[in-house]
DNA sequence: TTGTACGCGTTATCAA
DNA sequence: TTGATAACGCGTACAA
């Protein structure tokens, strides 16, 4: 059997109590103890048991990380690995561990994130996605869970801590790059409008379209489920268009790939007939043909920020409600290009 | 403060052991106070007590789920929230949570892992890699932790339950469907030797070679990182040698599309120049130009089926080693074709 | 069929 | 500076 703490105080010829302190590493104790201490505990190759903690201590040291629905194809994307990553770089430093839940639809979402809560296996969440009328962040705050959420929230956005990119200013930005190479006819391709970051893109876009004195048309603005289908689908509307566009603007690498195979098919040459730019900066966004350019959002550091934010409402209530912005960076790659007047 | 198992049992004037039966569903108990138990905690909102369970029962009911580094490129593979997914899934149904755990390193990886073992946070583990001489599995074999592994064990094959495909003989087919395309000149392009599943593909590809009469070649055979630099170094490498390859084999689709990307550049047309097959079938492979013909691995399942054993081993010791093979299937896209002798 | 009493491994409070 | 003791919430012999 493992070696208990009171095995670790019998060895150590100290009470139970004494131990515990030492590994709490409390100022009252004499040094010369404490190195007994430590002795006995390398000895029995002591580990504090967690459960036993916890149950004393009511607080378990584990983040709760809630996927999107697994039936989402947008479950594929290599944001998730990502933002993980940084989620756990923060919580490992803090030494928190990392508790998973997802699920195919979201009741069954929602059912085993109050098994979570309930059953006090986490002492916090961060959502990893934001819907319209989320029944998720109702429960979370009627409850007054912690909870921090990556992305920007739909409802109740003063009341929510949220690790964000500006996307309002990141779309406006790529989408003046555009018409700073001399575009004029730029296309919008996004995901669904329930998702908060697709409008937020739009709003960018259409301000900055607006801004430079260009039209804003509404058969310029597409909307379609990410990836394959999404993307082929919006060219060819684009493209049966009378005017058709000359630059697109897409929000997800993964359906500016979409994009990018069908303008191929379809002998639509990219930078040279279309330019096209995207956002994530995914891996894969350097080996696609062109490489594309795309805003860089940072996800690493989404999810970092995330889960130090999660530690420190959990550690230090009452923590305000914060609103984190992760800069984002124009990564300039060959399928964009200057609009050339002999297209015309 | 949360209702706890005592309170439900003063509102339904019955001892907590009796509240704690009926939620075993303990049959020794009558129809009559189940009801009335039930009752009072649906008026209390009871939920039982994750924490305080598991150290009485001296059971988590929670999974550990290792990745690889983070630092290693692979941890962007499609392939891991697939697994996940499926992982999740199995783990759901049986009511198991998912612990995660990565690191930077392999030690760091390795510490976390013995926290949550010895902190006794997990009943069990499920590791996403296998690598040569692994500290991390000869740990848990000595300590006897159960676990079980998505990929080949490197040693003691014969003492580690595993969750695999057959990895020799789906890359045997392979190529025999390539040469019975009519292809001699067959290259391989594969990760490092130090993964399980190269070494595996590798040999299935070499039999299919000899089995056909053709000569197995050593400066067709190439080892690269995954990922873009990768494919593409390979493909500069095999299109410079006097007799090109006609048909090229990778080990994974993300790779094969490094590849792609190359020979676009090089304006080497695929299919009709060369061939391309790969393995996976992540989502991407259907989206790529041309789109992939791959080897589908059934991710999902591998991770399911882990799910699956792992719990098994974990409630009904003692469960005996096992090697669980799940099916592959090569499905046939646009980047392999038949040769035609005029290219010659 | 149900209740009593103890143990799970730790932390926290109060004495000493 | 340390020790004894009572929680923490639940499961389970054993008793009734």
């Amino acid at each position: 059997m493992m070696a208990t703490i009171k095995d670790v105080a019998k060895r150590a010829k100290v009470a139970p109590s004494t131990v515990s302190r030492v590994i709490a590493n409390n100022p009252r104790i004499s040094e010369k103890t404490k190195q007994r201490v430590r002795e006995a505990m390398q000895e029995l190759c002591y580990h504090p048991n967690f459960i036993a903690r916890s149950l004393a201590n009511k607080s378990t040291q584990t983040i709760g990380v809630v996927m999107p629905s697994s039936a989402d194809k947008a479950f594929q994307n290599p944001f998730f690995p990502e933002v993980i990553r940084g989620i756990s770089k923060g919580a490992h430093q803090k030494q928190y561990g990392i508790h998973m839940s997802t699920g195919d639809t979201e009741e069954e979402i929602f059912e085993g994130v109050v098994q979570m809560i309930e059953g006090k296996r986490v002492d916090g969440l961060i959502l990893l996605y934001s819907r319209v009328d989320d029944m998720l962040t109702n429960y979370l705050r009627q409850n007054k869970v912690p909870f921090v959420m990556v992305g920007k929230p739909f409802n109740a956005i003063e009341e929510i801590t949220h690790v964000d990119n500006d996307n309002y200013k990141a779309a406006k930005e790529v989408t003046e790059y555009l018409i700073n190479q001399g575009h004029k006819r730029i296309a919008f391709i996004g995901g669904s409008l329930k998702l908060a970051v697709t409008v937020d893109r739009l709003q960018g876009y259409e301000k900055a379209i607006r801004n430079a004195g260009l039209n804003f048309r509404d058969d310029y603005v597409i909307h379609e489920e990410f990836l394959k289908e999404g993307g082929q689908e919006a060219v060819n509307e684009l493209f049966s268009l009378e005017e058709p566009p000359t630059a697109l603007f897409v929000t997800d690498d993964l359906m500016a790939l979409g994009v990018l195979n069908k303008l191929d098919a379809m002998n639509i040459h990219v930078p040279r007939d279309v330019s096209v730019v995207s956002f994530n900066n995914i891996l894969l966004s350097q080996i696609s043909r062109p490489p594309l350019t795309t805003v860089d959002i940072n996800i690493f550091q989404l999810g970092y920020e995330a889960a130090k934010h999660m530690i420190l409402k959990i550690e230090e209530p009452p923590e305000p409600v914060k609103r984190i912005i992760i800069p984002h960076k124009i990564v300039i790659r060959q399928s964009s290009s200057e609009y050339k007047k002999e297209n015309e």
